[in-house]
DNA sequence: AGTGAAAGACTGTGGTG
DNA sequence: CACCACAGTCTTTCACT
């Protein structure tokens, strides 16, 4: 009763976070691997898996691919300061317009959201930040580039 | 000759790019389906997809998981202020005792460091903080707490 | 480097406790 | 919810182009 109430988290128990743990390793192992790890049959894993695919808890499977090797070599955090008090919905939909902002978040401190740009090099970044400044409501932007990546851990 | 100097941006072809991105979409696709779709066989397909891992083009697999379905609800990207002028060695020795820092990049700008910090709540959060702090030669730090997630794009 | 064929492994469904 | 069994599919190797 009252499901809607009852947060995903709760649905998950020790074995299904021990496959998240072995997908999260490696995407691409087979059922019958991530059985013998958790001590379960294979279809008992696919079953689980294809659950947690079905409720949202796992949103996709991926490559992880050296950024240097597809020439988006450069990368920045840029502050974004607005005017007036957006919604995140607005904010979501002013920032997507960029198409070099790979990841947003709203955030508390003097700015209102802090932007992952993605670029080929440093004249491409300086382009993507104009068009970045040039939305609706832009007041200000604070950027700092990367430099090195110094961590970069998959999900825990 | 001299293929050290080569960048291995160099070594990709159109139909490893292809493949690249099919395996960025969904890194548990058949090698048959990649192949149907880039117009090759099953067994090179596989070549590749082999040749790539092996030299690092692509350094993984995993799953994209809800991050609130684990229970870190908590996030927060760090700015970290250094005493003196630390090499990228030691910032990344020092960074990674922080079990909660999945992310961390040195930057242009006022601060030395940008960590990203997952947590299960503030007070864990604020605890994971105040490890960073007590790190040697960390010398002041300024943070934002996420409000809310707005983009998270996978790979361009 | 790519193809096609073949053996073995894996997936995915249906039945059962 | 998990297991076993089985039919279909996929992976992986090998010989050939």
């Amino acid at each position: 009763m009252l499901d809607v109430l009852q947060r995903p988290v709760d649905r998950l128990d020790p074995l299904d976070r021990q496959i998240i743990g072995c997908l999260t390793r490696d995407a691409r192992a087979t059922y019958a691997v991530i059985g013998d790890e958790v001590g379960l049959s294979a279809p008992a894993v696919k079953r689980r898996v294809d659950r947690l695919v079905a409720d949202g808890v796992i949103r996709g499977f991926t490559a992880l691919v050296d950024p240097e090797v597809l020439g988006w070599t450069t990368e920045a955090y840029v502050e974004v300061f607005w005017e007036g008090t957006p919604s995140p919905l607005e904010l979501r939909r002013s920032l997507g317009e960029v198409p070099e902002v790979v990841g947003a978040w709203s955030v508390t401190g003097s700015a209102d959201a802090l932007v992952h740009i993605l670029a080929a090099d440093i004249p491409h970044l300086e382009e993507a930040i104009e068009r970045l400044r040039q939305q609706p409501n832009v007041h200000q932007t604070r950027s700092e580039v990367v430099l090195s990546r110094l961590i970069d851990r998959a999900r825990p």
